[in-house]
RNA sequence: GGGAGCUUAGCUCAGCUGGUAUAGAGCACCUGCCUUACAAGCAGGGGGUCGCGGGUUCAAAUCCCUCAGUUCCCA
C-alpha cells in the first residue's frame, strides 16, 4: 500500500505543500494576450487593515469555484487581486500606534506621518493576501495592486480632473455626516441607523415682549447656541398670529425670530421646531429658505464650542446632561417624554455621527446614475439574485451626490490648488493650475488639504487592475483582453459603495460595463442569526477552523451551505474557535480521500495497467458491465447538473449533486458493485478493464470536484496517477457533457436492483439478522424478461444482501418457513429457522397494505376524475395507469402473504 | 413610512418554470454492525396537517391574494 493514501484524509500534510507548488509552477498566471476564450474576476480589494473572516472565506471560494472550472475548460483565467487603503481605519491605527509613543500626527507632519503610515502597511499590509492563500485562492498574484500604488493613483487624479473640468465635481457648503472621532467627513453609505430610545424635552423660550413662554420640543437641547428661528407651520391656527414676534433662547438670551415653514409639522411635539442649520439637515434647508444665519456651536472633535460659553469644551452628550440640569433650575422645562428615534452611527468608530455644517467636495451623481441604471434594466449586467435590481434602481433613481472629501491624510490627496484670493481649479500640477486659472507663477497655490474617500479608487479598479494609464495608454493590452469582466462577487451591503460605483466609472470613463454578472453572496450569521463580525465576537478565527477541517472541507461545507440569495446560519464556538458544522466537509474529504485509496489498492494489484488519465471514458465501454453503464449514466446526468447549477450560480446544488453523486452513487452502489464483480472476474483482464473503468471515472470525477476541494483532489490525482510534480490537476481538461452516455432505461433498471436489496435488508432488519449470519434467499420475479434481468445480477443481489444460497425464479412456491416481502411485484423470501413473531410480522405487513391501499386510492381517485383523464398529459395518464396495476398486483401479493402467515 | 426576503422533521436547510408509488439531505435520536477504502464509516428505523386562511387548476410545498410571525435594506 502506498504510504501517501493514510487511512484518514490529513490536510495539514498536503495544503501547504501544493500551494507552494503551484506558486512556483506559476500555473495561475495568466496572459496579457491570448487567443483563447477569456474569462475575467475582479477579486473585491479586502483593506489594507483587514483580517481575514468568514465573509472573506465564502466570497473567495465562490470566485476560486469559478476561476478554476473555466480555467479547466479551456478559457484564459484572470484573476485579478488587489488591497485598498483603507483611509479612516489605517489612518486611525497608525495614530493609535503614536499615541501610544506620546505622539500626534501633528508632532510629525504630514509628511512623515505618511512615511509613518507606508512603514506600517508594508510591515502588516499584506497579512489578509497571505491568508488567503490558506484557502487555495488560484489568483494571479503577480498582478496584485494596490489603491495608493503610482498607477491606481494617476487614475484617481485622472478621474478628479477630468469630472471636474465636465463640472460634474463641485465644492459646497452642506450638512454632512461628521465623524467625531476620525474627525472626517464620510458619505451617505458609511452612516448605519439604529433607533434610539431617547427623551424629547419641550423647553420654554420666552417671548421678548412679555412674560409668557412659547414651549418648543427638541431632542437636542445642546443645540440651542446654534439656534436662529423657530418654525411653525404656516396654517397652524394656534401660533398665525406669532409669527413675526421675537423670543429668547434659555441659557443664551439671545433673540431669534418666529417664522413660518410648512416643515413645522403642527402633530409634532408642540408643533414649534427650533432651527439649527448648523446642525440638522432639515433644519439647514429651512435655513437656507428663510435666508438664516448658521452659527455653528460644536467642535470637530464632537465638544461645545466657544458659542456656547461656559460649556465650551464639553463633550456633547455630557454638555446634554450638565444643560439640562441649568434649565431644570431656571424652571425652563415643560415637560420631558420618553422619544425612540432613529440616530445615525459611523460605520467605522460606531459613533453618533453629528450632522455638521463644513465646505465639502461632492459628485454630482444623477448623471453618472442614469449612465449606470441602462445596463442593468436592459440586462447586459445580471445581477443574482435578480431581485437586488430592484434595490439599485431605487438607489439610482434617488441618488443624492457623493461626499468625497475626507479630512484626512491617508490618501488621495485633491488636486485642487486655490489662489490667496480663493480662486481654484483642478490640475495634475501647479503649472498645468496656473495655466488653468490664467495667472502666472508669482502668484502662490496652495493646495486642498484634503484626501478623496477611499471608494473614489475602488471604483475605478475595474480599470486600474489593468493598468489603465499606466504608459498613459487608454486601452491597455489587458484591458481589450479581459474587460468587462466575467463575474464580480460580492457581499450585498456594497452594492452601492462599490458595485454601483464601478458600474458608474466603467460607462463613464470608456464606455464599457465592468462585468458581466454580479453574484451577491450570503451573509454568514450565528446560530443565533447574528451576522458574524469581529465588533461582536462572535467569529471565530477563519484560519483556526480551516487547521480543525482543512481548506477544502471549509470551502466545500460553506458552499453547500449558501443557497443563491440566502443567509447562512451556523453554530460557531467561540472558546473551542469551532464551527461543528464543517464536519460535513471534513467528512466529505475523507470518504473523497478513502475512494482513492480504495481503488489505489486495486490498481497496485493489476500489472500493465494501461490507463491515460486524460482520455474520457473510452471507446471500449462496450465491454463495460451493467454496474458501469450505470454509473457512467449517472456520472454524465450529475455532470450535467453540475454544469447547469454553475451556469446559474447555484453554488450549494453544484456542491450537493457531487455531494450526492460520489457518497451515494459512486461508493455506496458502484464500489460496493465493483468489489463482486472484481472479486468474481474470470480473468486477469476482466480485472484489468474494471479498474482502468473506474480509474477513468474516478479521475474524472475529482476533476469535477477540484474547482470547490482543490487541494485533496490534487493530491489523490498525484498519487494515483504518480505524475510529476509540475502537473497540476488545475490545468488538466474539465470533462465534457456526453449526453449520449445518459441511459434512462439504465437506470430505472437499476433502480428495481437497489429496491430489491433495500427491501431484502428490510427484511433482515425486522429479524434482527445480524451482518455477519448468511440468509437463505429466494426471488420471484413477476415475468420471464424480469427473471432474466435478476438471474444475471445474482452475484450482486447475493452478495450485498448477504446471501449463503440465493434462487431466482417465475413464479417460485413460498417455502413454508420464511418471512416474505414484496418490491413492485417482486416477492422475496428469506428462509428462517428460528421461530418467527407472528404478530410483530402481521404488524409489518399491515403497515404495507395501509400503504399500497392508501396508493391505490389515490391513483384511482386520479384516473376516475374526468378532468385529469381528459387535461393531463398522456404519458402522466399512461404512468399512472401502469402504477395503478403494478400497486394492485403488489397488495393481492402482499395480502396473500398475510394469510400464509401462521 | 417605502422596498426586498424568509416561514418545510427536534435543529440547520434543499425542493418552488405545478405531475416520479412514502416531500429530501445533514446533524440529533433509536437498533444492529470494527462486513479487507472509509467508525470522519456501514446497514436499518422513528420523526413533517410544507406558518394560517382563501383562490386558480384535472392536479399546489410549488402559481395568485389576505393575514400573522421574522430578517434585512432604504428613508
Amino acid at each position: 500500500m502506498s504510504k501517501e493514501f493514510a487511512k484518514a484524509y490529513n490536510p495539514q500534510d498536503v495544503e501547504k505543500k501544493w500551494y507552494e507548488l503551484w506558486q512556483s509552477n506559476q500555473i495561475y498566471k495568466s496572459k496579457d494576450k491570448t487567443d483563447k476564450p477569456t474569462y475575467s474576476v475582479l477579486m473585491p480589494p479586502p483593506n489594507v487593515t483587514g483580517i481575514l473572516h468568514f465573509g472573506h472565506v465564502l466570497n473567495n471560494s465562490i470566485q476560486d469555484v469559478y476561476v478554476r472550472w473555466k480555467r479547466m475548460d479551456g478559457y484564459e483565467v484572470c484573476w485579478f487581486p488587489g488591497i485598498d487603503h483603507a483611509g479612516i481605519a489605517t489612518q486611525s491605527r497608525v495614530e493609535k500606534e503614536l499615541k501610544a509613543e506620546g505622539l500626534t500626527k501633528y508632532d510629525l507632519g504630514r509628511e512623515k506621518f505618511l512615511e509613518r503610515i507606508w512603514e506600517w502597511k508594508n510591515k502588516y499590509g499584506n497579512i489578509i493576501f497571505e491568508q488567503l492563500r490558506y484557502i487555495g485562492v488560484s489568483c494571479d498574484w503577480s498582478r496584485t495592486i494596490f489603491t495608493m500604488d503610482e498607477n491606481p493613483s494617476k487614475a484617481v487624479k485622472e478621474v478628479f480632473i477630468k469630472l471636474f473640468d465636465d463640472g460634474l465635481i463641485h465644492k459646497g457648503k452642506r450638512i454632512i455626516n461628521w465623524s467625531p472621532l476620525a474627525q472626517t467627513a464620510l458619505s451617505d453609505e458609511e452612516v448605519d441607523f439604529r433607533e434610539i430610545k431617547e427623551h424629547l424635552f419641550t423647553l420654554r423660550y420666552k417671548y421678548s415682549d412679555s412674560d409668557e413662554f412659547l414651549k418648543v420640543a427638541t431632542v437636542r437641547p445642546e443645540t440651542i447656541f446654534g439656534d436662529v428661528a423657530i418654525a411653525v407651520n404656516p396654517n397652524d391656527e394656534r401660533f398665525k398670529d406669532k409669527i413675526g414676534k421675537t423670543v429668547i433662547i434659555p441659557l443664551v438670551g439671545r433673540e431669534i425670530p418666529i417664522i413660518a415653514d410648512d416643515y413645522a409639522d403642527p402633530k409634532f411635539g408642540t408643533g414649534c421646531v427650533k432651527i439649527t442649520p448648523a446642525h440638522d439637515p432639515n433644519d439647514f434647508e429651512v435655513g437656507l429658505r428663510h435666508n438664516l444665519e448658521m452659527p455653528n456651536s460644536i467642535n470637530p472633535d464632537g465638544t461645545l464650542n466657544e458659542l456656547t460659553g461656559e460649556f465650551n469644551g464639553i463633550e456633547r452628550f455630557k454638555a446634554r446632561k450638565l444643560i439640562l440640569e441649568k434649565l431644570k433650575e431656571l424652571d425652563l422645562i415643560e415637560k420631558i417624554e420618553d422619544y425612540t428615534h432613529n440616530v445615525g452611527f459611523s460605520q467605522r468608530g460606531g459613533e453618533a455621527i453629528e450632522p455638521y455644517l463644513s465646505d465639502q467636495w461632492f459628485v454630482s451623481m444623477k448623471p453618472l446614475a442614469e449612465i449606470a441604471l441602462k445596463p442593468v434594466l436592459d440586462g447586459e449586467i445580471k445581477f443574482y439574485p435578480n431581485h437586488w435590481t430592484k434595490t439599485y434602481e431605487h438607489w439610482m433613481n434617488n441618488i443624492r451626490d457623493w461626499c468625497i472629501s475626507r479630512q484626512l491624510w491617508w490618501g488621495h490627496r485633491i488636486p485642487v490648488y486655490y489662489t490667496p484670493e480663493g480662486k481654484f481649479t483642478a490640475a495634475h500640477n501647479e503649472e498645468e493650475a496656473r495655466t488653468k486659472l490664467g495667472i502666472d507663477s508669482s502668484i502662490s497655490l496652495e493646495q486642498d488639504p484634503d484626501v478623496l474617500d477611499t471608494w473614489f479608487s475602488s471604483w475605478l479598479w475595474p480599470m486600474t487592475t489593468m493598468q489603465w494609464l499606466k504608459d498613459d495608454e487608454d486601452m491597455t493590452e489587458i484591458m481589450k483582453t479581459y474587460l468587462p469582466t466575467d463575474l464580480m462577487v460580492t457581499a450585498p451591503d456594497i452594492i452601492f459603495f462599490w458595485v454601483a460605483r464601478m458600474i458608474m466609472a466603467s460607462v463613464k470613463f470608456k464606455q464599457i460595463i465592468p462585468f458581466k454578472d454580479v453574484y451577491f453572496t450570503s451573509l454568514i450569521r450565528d446560530g443565533q442569526g447574528r451576522k458574524l463580525s469581529k465588533s461582536l465576537g462572535n467569529s471565530p478565527d477563519p484560519l483556526n477552523v480551516v487547521d480543525k477541517y482543512g481548506a477544502d472541507a471549509v470551502r466545500f461545507t460553506m458552499l453547500y451551505l449558501s443557497p443563491l440569495g440566502q443567509d447562512v446560519r451556523m453554530d460557531v464556538n467561540i472558546e473551542t474557535q469551532d464551527i461543528p458544522s464543517m464536519e460535513i466537509g471534513r467528512n466529505f474529504a475523507n470518504k473523497v480521500w478513502n475512494a482513492g485509496r480504495f481503488l489505489m489498492m486495486k490498481k497496485e494489484g493489476i500489472e500493465n495497467i494501461n490507463f491515460d488519465r486524460n482520455i474520457p471514458i473510452n471507446a471500449n465501454f462496450e465491454g463495460a458491465s451493467f454496474a458501469d453503464k450505470w454509473i457512467y449514466s449517472k456520472f454524465q446526468s450529475s455532470l450535467n447538473s453540475a454544469i447547469q447549477a454553475l451556469n446559474n450560480y447555484k453554488l450549494n446544488d453544484y456542491s450537493k449533486i457531487i455531494y450526492d453523486f460520489i457518497w451515494r452513487d459512486f461508493c455506496d452502489w458502484y464500489v460496493e458493485i465493483f468489489k463482486v464483480e472484481f472479486n468474481n472476474a474470470e480473468s486477469d483482464l476482466a480485472k484489468k478493464n474494471l479498474v482502468e473503468f473506474a480509474l477513468s471515472l474516478y479521475s474524472n470525477i475529482i476533476k469535477i470536484l477540484h474547482p470547490v476541494m482543490p487541494f485533496i483532489t490534487e493530491e489523490i490525482y498525484h498519487n494515483l496517477f504518480d505524475l510529476d510534480d509540475n502537473i497540476s490537476i488545475s490545468t488538466e481538461d474539465f470533462p465534457k457533457i456526453d449526453e449520449g452516455f445518459i441511459n434512462p432505461q439504465i437506470e430505472e433498471q437499476f433502480e428495481v436492483l437497489q429496491m430489491l436489496i433495500e427491501e431484502i435488508r428490510k427484511l433482515r432488519s425486522s429479524m434482527n439478522i445480524p451482518p455477519s449470519e448468511k440468509i437463505e434467499l429466494m426471488i420471484s420475479a413477476k415475468n420471464n424478461e424480469q427473471t432474466e434481468f435478476l438471474s444475471n445480477l445474482k452475484d450482486i443481489i447475493s452478495n450485498l444482501s448477504r446471501c449463503s444460497s440465493l434462487t431466482i425464479g417465475e413464479n417460485l412456491i413460498k417455502p413454508e418457513k420464511c418471512i416474505a416481502g414484496v418490491i413492485r411485484e417482486i416477492e422475496v423470501y428469506i428462509i428462517v429457522n428460528s421461530s418467527i413473531d407472528v404478530e410483530k410480522e402481521r404488524e409489518r405487513i399491515n403497515k404495507e397494505i395501509e400503504r399500497l391501499e392508501r396508493n391505490i386510492k389515490g391513483s384511482e381517485g386520479k384516473l376516475n376524475n374526468e378532468g385529469f383523464v381528459a387535461k393531463a398529459p398522456e404519458n402522466v395518464i399512461i404512468a399512472e395507469r401502469e402504477k395503478l396495476e403494478s400497486m394492485k398486483e403488489s397488495l393481492r401479493k402482499v395480502k396473500e402473504n398475510l394469510e400464509n402467515l401462521s
